[in-house]
DNA sequence: CAGGTTACTTTACGGCGTAAGGAGTGGCAA
DNA sequence: TTGCCACTCCTTACGCCGTAAAGTAACCTG
């Protein structure tokens, strides 16, 4: 299932996320925690087990127990928002508009394709919330800045934005989940693909005859970086040819009246 | 969290995905339930609460327990790969290519719009799961057959069918959140997104200067269908105009050498 | 008609997020 | 200096979840 990110009380998130904490002096005990150590607890604990990291797994990554995050943030929806938000800090804020748009585009979209593989939990937090971070309008707003130069009317732009985003997500949850899959039992993402499609051969022997327009994508295949493992390769040949179309595109956009 | 299909035994998913049940005169009482049966009240329960419906409400709405649906089922991950692939029988298998591939890719991209407005849920199952049902093969293959046509070799194509696919079901996600958004709490989608946006301008009322192309972004505007919500026209405004561009980078492939 | 297989139930376990209440800390007003 | 009380953090507990284990009753086959 997905965490729905932004679900929680929207003015208390987006202070989190905006003002940062507000440190006063005050009665009581001195805070041992702080919500920045909470986010980047919730981050490496959410880098080893996926966004299905549990609040007591955090709280013990910092030595207390689950129920004294709550002190601090309002509840897991929250802490993803946060940790969401704090992962993109990572990305470039701007890029160089020196060889146009295309070369710039292209690192945007490589360096998003390398984030997504630090991070593969991001890549499971709903990809359809709203935008509410400072740090991920940073990263959309350089993304919009290349697109700008293009000189296309914002209606286009808003689709290309997104065709861009949609494409890269989409194409690194692929080679995410190839590295995952063999995870929890272990498997190399190889054997396990293995195993799967051969007991698709054993079962439907005339699976290629039944689709044979698949089987005619799967020609003219060769590695990229045969040190790679083969799902690599080919979701790493796919997000480069796919996104060499997407820039086709916008070309042809460009160029038009 | 992300429900990852085909995480169970995968002899035993793709025997109930492509056998069938295989029914057998056999002792003991009569069966009252089928996998179909049980496949069909999943859906049903997913298109009301979403991916994270639990066994229990799918074995209530049969009239038996949740532990009565593993006599047929292995469990919650397998459930979800049957579900998955039966509700991608509800699209079309083949598409007319007498007006050439640009049109029956506009007719398939937005039959898979329309596809995931019926079935929310099927976007929260991870999407880069490997391909494993017939009919999610027929789906893929029906893509793939349109743009075989246009002649491109395999390698540009397997790029092409993954943009195409990732950038439709983003962009058929953005709706889907936006649908959902008050979904929980009841609130109209409009009213939920003007609160956020609300608190947001309130605590960062410099916002447009801070990322000046995202306001130039935010031009342009005009509602294709007033008497849908504001959120719904953006993302149908978008998803258009994307899947434009899309095909302008399939066309401007195909006119190179 | 017995035996054994099967459908389905009840109960239970270990996980989850988090509500509620209690213990101890330490700044500040009296 | 004392006592209050806001504060951090803990323990306990609740109601969910997926599903393992074991029991009950139905039915086909010998």
């Amino acid at each position: 299932m997905v965490v729905y990110a932004g679900q929680g009380d929207p003015r208390r998130s987006i202070e989190l996320l905006w003002r940062g904490s507000v440190v006063e002096s005050r009665p009581g005990p001195k805070p041992g925690l702080s919500v920045d150590a909470i986010v980047d607890a919730g981050i490496a604990v959410a880098d080893e087990q996926g966004i299905a990291f549990s609040m007591r797994a955090v709280g013990e990554r910092l030595g207390r127990t689950a129920m004294a995050l709550y002190t601090y943030v309002p509840g897991k929806n929250e802490l993803v928002d946060l940790m969401y938000d704090r992962t993109m800090s990572e990305l470039p804020g701007a890029y160089s508009l020196d060889d146009g748009w295309r070369p710039a585009v292209t690192q945007w979209a490589h360096d998003m394709w390398e984030f997504y593989g630090r991070h593969p939990w991001v890549l499971q937090v709903s990809q359809a919330r709203p935008v509410l971070g400072p740090h991920e309008f940073a990263v959309i707003e350089a993304l919009a800045a290349i697109l700008v130069s293009t000189g296309l009317p914002g209606r286009q732009l808003r689709g290309i934005v997104g065709a861009i985003n949609y494409f890269v997500r989409g194409a690194a949850q692929t080679i995410t989940e190839a590295r995952a899959a063999g995870g929890a039992t272990g498997e190399a993402d190889e054997e396990w693909w293995y195993a799967r499609s051969a007991v698709l051969m054993e079962l439907e022997p005339e699976l290629d005859k039944k689709f044979p327009m698949l089987h005619v994508l799967e020609n003219d295949r060769e590695p990229i970086d045969p040190s790679l493992p083969y799902l690599e390769n080919d979701a790493l040949e796919n997000f480069r040819s796919g996104l060499l179309v997407l820039l086709d595109g916008i070309e042809a956009a460009v160029a038009k009246p």
